[in-house]
DNA sequence: GAGTTGTGTCATGAC
DNA sequence: TAGTCATGACACAAC
């Protein structure tokens, strides 16, 4: 007994690492609690006794938490007991967070999750059903006849193909059960099952109806109806889990898909099981993109350990990079969103404590295809299809797949009187291989086009700097009028957008400067800090545009520099770089200077900063100010030459001066739109750059994922066929026969040559498709 | 002295 | 149709 605890405590220990180490959540609290007073008796003591258990009372154990008392096969149970936290955890596509997942293995007091168990097991009892295919001449089974099978079984009270009808002679005896075939008696026990799952109590899964359906069901042969006192004929394979045990297991541990309903054709999933026989292409056919086909294991975890490792660097460059500046920067920040790393922290270091909880089946999203293509099953074939009541099957979430193609690497699958199969190709490789390639280019791209995390940040720092360029206007239009208003508000060079404004600050702008300047040429804008005081002797030109130029590209504060005209003769702003600080160190020159001139030398300097508008103005005669030449609205312009006897030079010089005014403003626009074209156009391509690593990043795991439910389900249809017998109790041969999943959810048992027969048909089925 | 950059100007088209 | 705006192209000056 001693020996026995520490059998079950050990083996249970074992059990959780392994299923946790591989990602499924498991419960050992189900061992423990009340649902499973044989094993907690065992453990703690008293009655139990370790017998032999006959396969037939254990099957209906499995999915009820129960073990009899008196008949523990221990190896069965916890076999399948694996095969349902497998099970469960297929239809979960679980992204992996490469985290180190710490499972806390604890007894819950309410037995919550256990909860769900219960349904999920008796589930079994309406799941699955088992026909006979051994010929090639049995007929073509056609979706009406599979959606009908089981009222035909039901009606002939025995294990046949629904259309040959004349199996018998033929039938293999996995150790189904009757129930499996017989509808109505499916119906009791999902009645039971939606009882039990109502809220039932847990502990009463055996003592219940249920108990009393399953233990009908032992006492009826599994064939031919016949009663018989829970004996199997085929007793030697008592320790084995029969096919149809395992596959009630697959298909009430796993309710993805209750509701989908069954594409009507089959699919073979037999091609990957090993043939001896079988050229290796052969076998490649059927799989579905998803899993079909299997390389060898090494070529994959090659490929698989090549992608990782690009992963890695790629973490590496953006932890190593990314540590000053996405962790300086504020929450909310973007990038530090986009690549949440810690600093440091490889990627693969989140810890997390899970409880040891083993939740239901239900999932989140079906990872494959519902929508299969039929394959109508060649004629003459007999079939041995699992046909399970409801539809919640493996095929709801494999879709119509060769199980066995996708299952099992040649390697793996295998009883043990079997050798290893044709390599198959796998199908992850290509997308391995896409997404290898992938993270290479975005390597690539990282290093050559500098599409890197910290490089992005800097740009994002410089757009939010204002050190840079003049980009006043580059983050948003009213950024861009505010600052633009002020300057030309400020520098009488108003900008084109609005006329209105400009005209205002045009009329203003000149009538201060025609007080100001009493001399000709004087720039309009008045001063308190000069002594100047000139006197607009023919009409000063009051149009600055140097001195708006200056203000607009200089990306200082204009209320710093509205008043300093001698600045204008900064006729190129190099200084974008500089700070404002700096550039108003070393523009401008000291009052001092100024106050010194004398109104000659001023008027010198003024002079030289006019353009040559206003030198032609100026020489013309011009009566009124450059400024209001460009700025005034037609109206008043006109209205304005209506009031002087210009002559048609003086017209004409007005005219291309208010032309070349405005034009000149348009250009300052345009270049300015374009610059912010060109900014917003660098941020959207780092923007998209950044959705790009991202989605790598999701694609990357997604596929590991996929890789790990893979080898799951091989794992799964390796158990489901070693555990096969026939009716003499050996193990079927998978280079002759191969299980093959059905389109309506059922899984047939067939051989190997129809399989390849089917593998065939719908390798070509593709490639019409593309033709 | 060549290259770069900022600016002004012209020509042109669109509205 | 004239006025205005946008923009490409060119020239020029400053760096």
């Amino acid at each position: 007994m001693l020996s026995l605890k520490k059998y079950l405590t050990e083996g249970l220990l074992q059990f959780t690492i392994l299923l946790s180490l591989i990602g499924v959540r498991v419960d050992v609290d189900t061992y423990l609690t009340s649902q499973l007073p044989p094993l907690r008796e065992i453990i703690l003591g008293p009655s139990s006794a370790y017998t032999q258990t006959q396969f037939h009372n254990l099957r209906n154990t499995l999915d009820g938490y129960g073990v009899h008392p008196k008949s523990i096969d221990l190896d069965n149970y916890f076999t399948a007991r694996r095969l349902l936290s497998q099970v469960r955890a297929l239809d979960r596509f679980q992204v992996p967070t490469t985290e180190v997942n710490a499972w806390l293995v604890h007894r819950d007091p309410e037995g919550s999750v256990s909860g769900s168990q219960p349904s999920s097991g008796l589930t079994l009892e309406s799941s699955s059903g088992l026909q006979d295919v051994t010929g090639p001449d049995n007929g073509v089974r056609e979706s009406e006849t599979e959606q009908g099978f089981s009222e035909d079984l039901e009606d002939l009270g025995a294990v046949a193909p629904p259309v040959s009808g004349d199996l018998t002679k033929e039938d293999i005896d996995l150790g189904a059960g009757r129930e499996i075939f017989d509808y109505s008696h499916r119906q009791k026990e999902q009645d039971v099952d939606k009882d039990l799952q109502d809220g039932a109590e847990q502990d009463d899964t055996w003592s219940g109806e249920g108990a009393e359906a399953l233990a009908r069901n032992l006492l009826v042969d599994g064939e031919t109806g016949e009663s018989f006192p829970a004996q199997v004929p085929g007793g030697e394979d008592q320790t084995a889990l029969s096919l149809e045990e395992c596959l009630r297991l697959l298909e009430a541990t796993c309710p993805f898909g209750e509701n989908a309903e069954f594409p009507a054709d089959i699919s073979s999933i037999t091609e990957a099981v090993p043939s001896e026989s079988e050229p290796p292409g052969l076998q490649n056919n059927l799989l579905s993109p998803l899993l079909t086909g299997t390389d060898s294991p090494f070529d994959l975890e090659q490929q698989w350990q090549d992608l990782m490792s690009i992963m890695e660097m790629q973490a590496m460059e953006v932890n190593t990079s990314t540590n000053e500046i996405l962790y300086s920067a504020p929450p909310g920040d973007p990038l530090s969103t986009n690549y949440s790393l810690a600093p440091n922290t490889p990627i693969n270091q989140n810890v997390s404590l899970h409880q040891a909880s083993l939740g239901g089946c239900s999932q989140d999203f079906s990872l494959f295809s519902p929508e299969v293509e039929s394959l109508p099953v060649a004629s003459g074939s007999t079939l041995l299809p699992l046909v399970p009541s409801n539809s919640t099957s493996l095929n709801s979430t494999f879709g119509s797949t060769n199980l066995a193609g996708l299952f099992f690497p040649p390697q793996l699958n295998g009883t043990a009187n079997d050798t290893a199969g044709p390599e198959l190709p796998d199908p992850l490789g290509g997308l391995l291989d896409e997404a290898m390639l992938d993270e290479i280019s975005l390597m690539d791209l990282a290093i050559e086009e500098g599409f890197n995390p910290v490089q992005a940040s800097q740009l994002e720092e410089e757009f939010d700097s204002d050190s840079g360029l003049s980009l006043d206007s580059s983050h948003s239009p009213s950024s861009l009028s505010s600052s633009e208003g002020s300057s030309s508000s400020s520098s009488s060079s108003s900008s084109s957008s609005s006329s209105s404004s400009s005209s205002s600050s045009s009329s203003s702008s000149s009538s201060s400067a025609s007080s100001s300047f009493s001399e000709e040429g004087a720039v309009g804008y008045s001063s308190d800090s000069e002594t100047l005081d000139l006197e607009e002797a023919e009409g000063a030109v009051g149009y600055q545009p140097e001195y708006s130029k200056f203000c607009r590209m200089s990306y200082q504060d204009p209320s710093q520099l509205s008043c300093l005209p001698y600045l204008e003769h900064v006729g190129h702003n190099h200084t974008y770089n500089m700070a404002p600080s700096a550039l108003d160190s070393a523009d401008l020159p000291p009052p001092s200077a100024l106050k010194k001139g004398s109104k000659e030398k001023q008027a010198d300097f003024l002079d030289k900063q006019m353009s040559r508008d206003e030198h032609r103005a100026r020489a013309m005669k011009i009566p009124f100010t450059n400024d209001k030449i460009i700025n005034l609205p037609v109206e008043e312009f006109n209205e304005l030459l209506s009031k002087y006897q210009l002559s048609e030079a003086q017209l004409s010089l007005i005219r291309d001066i208010r032309r070349r005014g405005k034009n000149k403003m348009a250009a300052q626009n345009c270049r300015k739109r374009k610059l912010d074209t060109i900014l917003n156009l660098e941020r959207d391509v780092e923007d998209l750059q950044r959705d790009k690593a991202r989605l790598l990043r999701e694609k990357v795991e997604f596929l590991r994922s996929l890789r790990q439910m893979k080898q799951k389900v091989q794992s799964l249809y390796q158990e489901v066929f070693g555990r096969l017998r026939d009716e003499n109790g050996r193990p079927y041969s998978p280079s002759q026969y191969a299980l093959q999943y059905a389109g309506d959810g059922s899984v047939l048992l067939i051989p190997r040559t129809l399989a390849d027969q089917q593998a065939r048909r719908q390798e070509r089925k593709p490639k019409d498709r593309r033709k």
